[in-house]
RNA sequence: GUGGGUGUAGCUCAAUUGGCGGAGCACUGGAUUGUGGUUCCAGUGGUUGUGGGUUCGAGUCCCAUCACCCACCCCA
């Protein structure tokens, strides 16, 4: 049989028993962010389509030609999003959220959506979890929201990842090291690739992430960020740092990074893992204090992330060995063979008791009695009840445990208690 | 958007120079009356991704298209 309808390009189903370990993976986020004040936050999944444009900005491709944009039937301009946290800085603003107690903190899980070209670790719907804190300007937050990014992480089991922070300035001093940087490659301009010639004019920014080899030599000697930071965002920095030293959170301090969102401001992070090929990062986020008043909002600094949640499970599923990769794989507990329609409608009542009481149940519907008992093997049940015209007569059944093999019989009124 | 690779049963893969599309696993049923796993037997399952072309003849060669994989770009 060939399937009339098939999954659109790059967009697919997470399958049982994946499902479970996603699950997983959302209950990890909620136990360790909750502690730390984060509550969720279900933010619609389409937006006007000016929302994104202002947020992400046109330096990037996400808004510059991968958003999945059309006009609805009242004539608006509508894009589904691709990223979280433009939506959650609309919702603050709109609900007037700088009104409550900050800080304000707020998580969220869902899909996003960019026309990009499929590769490993990269769809067109992807799932993240993110999270935002709103109304923190200390370096503190960004120490609490790292911290607790690394123990979701560990919670989860994740091993093998690093943490990359740097800081990218703010308003004052990122133009200054902005042109510091065209100037400084104005006259390599020629050597370097296509692409950072590009770049050079779009976001030079970006040179530094450059991965031919040509550009890496050529930008050796290119001036740092670090060098040209303000008074201020040097504090801010340094804070940062120093928190995470006495917190004992190791990560390395990446002078190349750029982020690729135009909103952020002074800190930076990304969590990188090998084994997801080209596409090696688990999370990323950074401080972007002034997205709320463009927003129409009140001066507010807020700083967030976001995690892939395909990324997340490829991971897990790559590095665990076992059953215990698929929480949520469950086998029944009790299957229950039937021999005949009465058998049948006894079968259905029993179930519905034993599932009140939260016991998987499956009942086997028809078919010989060792037909059944293949079919419960298969199905990986504990127990086979059996029920035939003797226990229909008698009310006591008989059962079977497909572990050890032992078998015995039960009265109706004690199966509760017995299973 | 650019480049490379791959498309045969639900899954993993065969099929000689272009010559009748198969196997293993999985699934369904059976092996003496109501007892699973191991074993044995049988069965279901395909317009070889799709559409053209070359040929007496195409899974195999050519073109197009679609999908998947990987990388660039970009990014979680």
């Amino acid at each position: 049989m060939k399937p009339r309808f098939t999954a659109l390009k790059g967009v697919s189903d997470v399958l049982p028993p994946e499902t479970g370990l996603w699950r997983k993976i959302e209950n990890a986020a909620c136990e360790v962010m909750g502690p730390y004040g984060y509550d969720e936050i279900k933010p619609p999944v389409m937006e006007q389509t000016e929302l994104f444009l202002r947020s992400i900005g046109d330096s990037s491709d996400i808004v510059a030609k991968e958003m999945y944009s059309f006009t609805d039937k009242g004539g608006r301009n509508v894009s589904l999003r691709p990223e979280g946290t433009a939506s959650i800085v609309r919702a603050y603003v709109e609900h007037n959220l700088s009104l409550r107690p900050a800080p304000q903190k707020f998580l969220y899980f869902g899909p996003m959506f960019r026309y990009e070209r499929p590769q490993k670790g990269r769809q067109r719907q992807f799932y993240q979890l993110g999270a935002e804190c709103f109304g923190v300007a200390d370096p503190g937050i960004d120490a609490e929201m790292i911290t607790m990014l690394v123990s979701f992480l560990e919670k989860i089991g994740l091993k093998g990842v690093s943490l990359e922070i740097n800081s990218i300035g703010c308003k004052e001093c990122r133009p200054a090291f902005k042109e510091n940087l065209k100037a400084f490659f104005t006259p390599h301009l020629d050597s370097l690739c296509p692409d950072c010639q590009r770049r050079y004019e779009q976001n030079p920014l970006r040179i530094l992430d450059c991965k031919v080899e040509r550009c890496i030599q050529i930008r050796q000697n290119a001036p740092l960020i670090s060098e040209t930071l303000c008074q201020d965002c040097k504090d801010h920095f340094s804070g940062l740092i120093g928190l995470l030293d006495a917190m004992g959170t190791s990560y390395f301090f990446n002078p190349h990074m750029v982020r690729g969102l135009d909103y952020y401001t002074r800190t930076v992070f990304e969590v990188k893992s090998e084994g997801l090929g080209a596409q090696n990062a688990v999370a990323a986020g950074g401080r972007y204090d002034l997205l709320v008043s463009e927003f129409g909002g009140p001066d507010t600094p807020a700083i967030g992330f976001a995690a892939g949640m395909e990324r997340l499970a490829m991971l897990l599923k790559e590095a665990a060995t076992g059953e215990e990769v698929f929480p949520g794989a469950a086998s029944p507990a009790i299957f229950i063979a039937t021999l005949g329609k009465e058998a049948a409608t006894e079968a259905l009542k029993i179930a519905s008791r034993l599932r009140a009481a939260g016991k998987r149940v499956e009942i086997g519907w028809s078919g010989s009695l060792k037909s059944q008992m293949r079919k419960a093997d298969k199905s990986g049940a504990g127990h086979v009840v059996m029920i035939g015209e003797d226990e229909l007569k008698t009310g006591k059944f008989k059962w079977k445990n497909l572990k050890d093999g032992s078998s015995g019989e039960t009265a109706k009124e004690e199966l509760l208690a017995k299973f």
